[in-house]
DNA sequence: TACATAAAC
DNA sequence: TGCTGTTTATGTA
């Protein structure tokens, strides 16, 4: 960062100057002062707990945790420097007499919530952060309150209690009044532009919430350590950070925050990790990876979620912390579905640092992305309706001979570390071929099946570490034969291939000039892409085109309309899908209709660099012949030698229609950037320390910078500022 | 654009 | 030198 400070010249300098300070006098014109948030935050509430239960403790330096981390200390405590994220042995050494009180959670849990009751009577709608603090809106209780008789708003304190109360016209301010009659003080911002400066003029900008101790050493780097530093360096700090950190800066330095309290959204991701002394075999690791994916299956069904990426955590024995992630096509909720997944993860791990054994101290196992409800609908509908589920058979798995390390070192080269493309010709060619006795000695848990070949996987995966497992058999819907699997990325596998092998069928006919099967890579993967596009739209399509609505403008519903209106004249003008095939490309019309990003989007963000084309990079496949394919949407037969460009062709022709209908309605499909979220954004990493401007943040730059600049020329942009911090 | 990973908070 | 959860950046396909 700084090599690239050293090559801002002047003029680039000025220039960023008056773009920011135009964003400053938009931001400026909308500072809203006219809400009263509190922010309360109990003072090392943990160990104010347990001194109330324990009044002796209540002279002594206390900290509660245990001798590995400690929660929080009283002051006494803090007197010797013993602090909240320490290891309490370290803590032992500053101070011997300290008193190391063990947690008790569910304690803290019954007065946190005797303290809630009180705050929800000033705010129903009060945001509870962890136990121990609270934001508050309290502009309509303050309004209320006016009419209440003399007695009944008057309020004494008890001098004893210890809280921080913050009062201020938004959150990030409320917070950080907080912070500044600590203990037992409170601290107000009165509603003015001034008094909210006065208030950052000299405070560090650690102290602002969100900026911890790697940003606080960034900006120092840089000069800046309080408020008005970084007010004055606002033009240098849009040069060297993202946008998004940025203009998190500038809100921060003018006083900027949310006025409202947001409502907790849906749950993202649930985890699970455990610290522990070193760990280094694999049979040991495994069954601990087990019990962690027991645990977060049982918390997982107890909120009724399934999520479709499982993430393993690992920090070795010298604190290195490792996360692995894989997501999987069917969603996961079960110890079984999740270790599915994690072993496998894990056993990539193992096998990298072979033949040394994987030192850990940790493990973590994440589940997320969660179905929405409509995806749930969706999944419930297609496996009551659509699968008839047979009987249950219940079998015991054999131990297996050989180590763990070793099983699953082999389980993950066959199955993980291929493509699902070489995977699914794997299969294939073992259809042909026969199976190695190997591997029918594998099947003898299963059914004698003819063909057997489809469960070459799943028979790896019962020479699982535990002893039991539900197997279930269902009927295919697609080829109606009965098939075994104890899970449903194992059926699910075979439907897939199943519908494949119809889809060729069907999908011959659009090759004119293709009259064999053969396999050449570019018409397998042509198949593989259309059955997976199918099966993706099919979802997002009966979720309600759930993907166009996260686009979160005003003009969603709009779309959703559209969409109904466009599908339905285009089946009756076209035809009514009568096959796989038809079907399939119906959907992926569909897709190809509402493109998360349209070519008019990027049009709207004016930029001086140049844009480089819209097509995604090339990925050509050495085709045997040429092909004349018939497009879909205009019927001109297309002659291609692969199907990248036939592709281009196709969406090209359904943006023209498209853009045309588009254009008529005007622009519902135009997204803006909000910058919300921005706002509560802190975290900078380490790669951001010497970027150029990514090209992730250039997109919302033009977008800022274009809205600044659209404002600015309906007001007066003559405005000087040199009204800051003076 | 989606995914995987790492890092910050 | 803990645990849980969210967000951002970035590289890659």
């Amino acid at each position: 960062m700084m090599q690239l400070k050293e090559k801002i010249t002047t003029q680039q300098l000025l220039k960023a100057q008056l773009q920011v300070d135009k964003l400053v006098i938009e931001l400026e014109q909308s500072r809203n002062l006219s809400s009263t948030i509190v922010h309360i935050d109990m003072d090392a509430f943990y160990a104010a707990v347990e001194m109330r239960d324990n009044p002796e403790l209540k002279e002594k330096p206390i900290a509660v945790g245990s001798m590995s981390m400690l929660s929080t200390s009283n002051y006494h405590a803090r007197r010797f420097g013993v602090r909240a994220a320490m290891p309490g042995f370290i803590a032992k050494r500053l101070c011997p007499h300290l008193t190391i009180v063990p947690l008790n959670f569910e304690k803290y849990g019954k007065v946190s919530k005797e303290v809630r009751e009180i705050l929800a009577e000033y705010d129903p709608n009060f945001m509870p952060m962890g136990l121990d603090e609270a934001y508050l809106n309290i502009t309509e209780h303050l309004e209320e309150r006016l009419n209440w008789p003399e007695d009944r708003r008057k309020f004494f304190f008890n001098t004893e209690s210890t809280t921080g109360i913050g009062i201020a016209p938004n959150t990030m301010l409320a917070k950080m009044c907080s912070d500044r009659n600590k203990p037992n003080g409170q601290y107000r911002i009165s509603p003015e532009r001034q008094a909210v400066l006065d208030f950052l003029k000299d405070l560090p900008i650690r102290k602002v919430p969100g900026i911890g101790k790697v940003t606080e050493k960034m900006l120092k780097a840089l000069g800046i350590v309080t408020c008005s530093e970084l007010y004055q360096q606002r033009a240098l700090l849009s040069l060297l950070f993202s946008e998004i950190s940025w203009r998190n800066f500038l809100d921060i330095s003018l006083g900027l925050g949310s006025t409202h309290l947001e409502k907790d959204g849906e749950r993202k991701s649930m985890s699970t990790e455990r610290t522990f002394s070193e760990i280094n075999t694999a049979e040991d690791q495994y069954s601990l990876c087990r019990e962690l994916c027991r645990d977060l299956a049982q918390e997982l069904q107890k909120e009724g979620l399934k999520g479709k990426t499982v993430t393993l955590k690992l920090k070795n024995v010298n604190f290195e912390v490792k996360t692995r992630a894989s997501t999987v096509l069917s969603s996961v909720s079960t110890e079984e579905e999740v270790f599915a997944v994690a072993k496998d993860l894990l056993a990539t791990e193992i096998d990298s640092v072979a033949p040394h054994p994987l030192r850990i101290r940790l493990m973590g196992v994440r589940v997320s992305g969660f179905l929405t409800e409509e995806e749930k609908k969706y999944q419930q509908k297609s496996i009551t309706s659509f699968l008839k589920s047979g009987k249950e058979i219940s079998f015991l798995r054999h131990q297996p001979q050989k180590s763990n390390q070793e099983y699953f070192t082999k389980n993950s080269e066959a199955s993980h570390r291929q493509s699902f493309f070489d995977q699914k010709r794997a299969a294939r060619q073992l259809d042909s071929e026969n199976l190695s006795p190997n591997e029918t000695r594998g099947k003898q848990p299963f059914h004698d099946r003819k063909s057997s070949a489809n469960f070459v996987e799943e028979t790896e995966e019962v020479t699982d570490l535990q002893n039991s497992i539900v197997c279930k058999i269902f009927t295919c819907p697609v080829c109606f034969e009965e098939q075994s699997s104890n899970n449903l990325e194992g059926l699910n596998r075979h439907i897939d291939e199943c519908l494949n092998g119809m889809l060729v069928k069907d999908t011959v006919e659009i090759f004119k000039n293709d009259s064999s099967r053969e396999s050449t890579p570019n018409f397998l993967q042509f198949k593989n892409e259309y059955v997976g596009e199918c099966q993706k739209n099919k979802t997002d399509q009966l979720a309600g085109l759930d993907q166009s609505a996260s686009v979160s403008d005003s003009s969603t519903n709009n779309s959703t309309e559209k969409f109904g209106q466009i599908m339905s004249e285009k089946s009756s003008r076209e035809r009514q899908p009568s096959n796989l095939s038809d079907i399939a490309r119906n959907v992926c019309i569909e897709q190809c209709l509402f493109p998360r990003r349209t070519s008019q989007d990027n049009e709207d963000h004016f930029d001086e660099t140049e844009h480089t084309e819209g097509t995604s990079s090339s990925c050509f496949f050495e085709a045997k012949e040429d092909r004349v394919l018939v497009c879909p949407v205009c019927n001109s037969e297309q002659k291609t030698t692969n199907l990248v460009s036939f592709n281009r062709h196709v969406d090209i022709c359904l943006n023209k229609g498209l853009i045309q209908e588009l254009t008529e309605k005007n622009k519902f499909l135009t997204k803006s950037y909000s910058t919300e979220n921005s706002r509560k954004v802190g975290g900078l990493s380490k790669g951001q320390q010497c970027t150029n401007v990514p090209q992730g943040t250039k997109r919302c730059g033009q977008t800022a910078s274009q809205s600044v600049s659209k404002k600015a020329k309906s007001t007066n942009s003559k405005h000087t500022i040199e009204m800051f911090f003076k």
